[in-house]
DNA sequence: AGGAAAAACTTGACTGGTTCAAGTAAAGGG
DNA sequence: CCCTTTACTTGAACCAGTCAAGTTTTTCCT
């Protein structure tokens, strides 16, 4: 994804191409899985004076446009990527809360077939797997 | 599950039985996937004189027992429910947060066998299915 | 039963991610 | 280049959840 299909991107959107929004979609590109906090951080390295607001703004708007994909574990702030649209999911680790990405081997979309939904109409499975990421693990054990 | 079952599932927990807890998880077993404002309402029609901080920590301890779980989607506050060890799902209204248990189709860990794990250690593979339930489903369409 | 130690609960303050609201600035179509 | 719409800034507020200190209760042991 070169720096200037983000343009691209924001326009076939609908949305506007402004400099805090360019900063976010780099900074998000730049750190998977960076929450809200970090994005701001990195967004102000190159454009100081956007406020938390706007990152709050363009991080849902992104999310509403399906630019971005938000992912909020359980015991986690809101997390964002730019990986959209390919059915992946994420790892997270029970000790130090680390994401990573991880490719369903059951198929395109995996476990969608729920038995029963009780008249739910699904649109979409998501899949967290819990444990330890590696550096907590080893720790555990040596621990 | 009896009433006075739970005096005897807190004591091979190794917690000690208590009125709050004992409150606490009548109200979980009456309203599953109640968050935990919800759980000291109902806790405190029977015990009125018990703390939230008291909830929280009741909460907290029957969650890491096990007897207990704790599950959170994305844009939720934390919601609780009885039914443990099943590997049961849930499905989530995308329009009213309303929670509904799903058994797997798949089998009796879904979806554990991820294709690279990045060196994680798994230990549980948590499925969320997202869509909209019969209610909003149904308004959707009409509208 | 009585008393001590440990665990649990009450009270009240506080944190931090997120949202709300009002006003200002910038984008992009005409 | 101007106007309308959308986006951003500023600053306050919200609220689920946590922290800390002190009191009460449970349970174990004699």
């Amino acid at each position: 994804m070169e720096d200037h299909d983000f343009e691209h991107l924001l326009r076939s959107a609908d949305l506007r191409v402004t400099r805090p929004r360019l900063a976010v979609l780099r900074a998000v590109r730049r750190q998977p899985h960076a929450d809200t906090g970090s994005v701001l951080a990195a967004v102000r390295t190159e454009e100081p004076t956007v406020s938390h607001q706007a990152v709050y703004d363009v991080l849902g708007a992104l999310t509403d446009s399906g630019l971005v994909r938000r992912i909020q574990p359980a015991g986690s702030v809101a997390r964002y990527e730019l990986r959209v649209g390919d059915n992946h999911h994420h790892a997270v680790c029970r000790s130090c809360g680390v994401v990573a990405d991880v490719d369903c081997a059951v198929g395109v979309r995996p476990c969608l077939d729920a038995s029963d939904t009780h008249g739910f109409v699904i649109d979409e499975a998501e899949v967290t797997y819990w444990g330890l990421c590696p550096a907590c693990s080893t720790r555990a054990v040596t621990t």
